[in-house]
DNA sequence: GAAACGTGCAAGTATCCGGTTGCATGTCTG
DNA sequence: CAGACATGCAACCGGATACTTGCACGTTTC
């Protein structure tokens, strides 16, 4: 029921599948072509670069998986478009972790100063 | 040389690899045990979970070799520290991403209701 | 110095990942 | 209808990854 979920928006928040898919080159540089918001077919994504079609299509299913990606079946051509919920939610796990390492830094330089 | 560039902070800014080193649980367990910035030991990084020291070493060298943590050896044992660097630039590539989002879906708005 | 502690190194294993190729299926278009 | 086009499915392969276990080596500590 994953691909539903995908399709549906009911992805769940985990942070590490988000950068899962990130962390990759292939994916992260199609979801630079997808972010202008024009959904485009996976031949469109694949003509391009050098590699196959199977591979793009592979990719986009990880992207799909995240959440951050939807495909919308249009006739014969299935295509692509970029999600931005989850890449806010990416933001958000880094915000929580930078804001804490900040809290840190800020109570020891308090603690320094003697405060 | 690789360790040698982690260690003084000369890490490349690439961000699907640190995406990568982001895409595991336990690794952003650990990460987020550390961004307290308070640097631990390998052990006492391995007491609480449920998986084995040389597990979590390994994990260690990968954010490690992200840039996302720092190792400092003190006698016998060898500490890790917290490196916020890196996840503000992961943070930036996100707002990248994010603006250009906004940017498309703001022209597309205006497109659409004939400004 | 011996025991305990923290770590590093090496080998081994099962699984996942990125990518390919080949073939079948559905869909437009002439 | 026939061919071109877009996609899906399945098998396969080489390399990376997530772990484990076993052992050796430096460092405290008693």
């Amino acid at each position: 029921m994953s691909r539903l979920e995908a399709a549906t928006g009911a992805a769940p928040p985990d942070p590490a599948a988000v950068f899962a898919a990130l962390g990759d080159p292939t994916r992260l540089a199609l979801l630079d072509r997808l972010s202008d918001g024009r959904p485009r077919s996976i031949s469109a994504l694949a003509s391009g670069g050098d590699i196959t079609r199977q591979a793009v299509t592979k990719h986009l299913r990880v992207l799909e998986g995240a959440g951050l990606v939807a495909s919308l079946r249009e006739g014969r051509e299935s295509r692509f478009a970029y999600r931005p919920e989850q890449v806010r939610q990416a933001r958000a796990w880094l915000d929580t972790v930078s804001a804490r390492w900040d809290d840190a830094l800020g109570r020891l330089k308090a603690f320094v100063e003697g405060v």
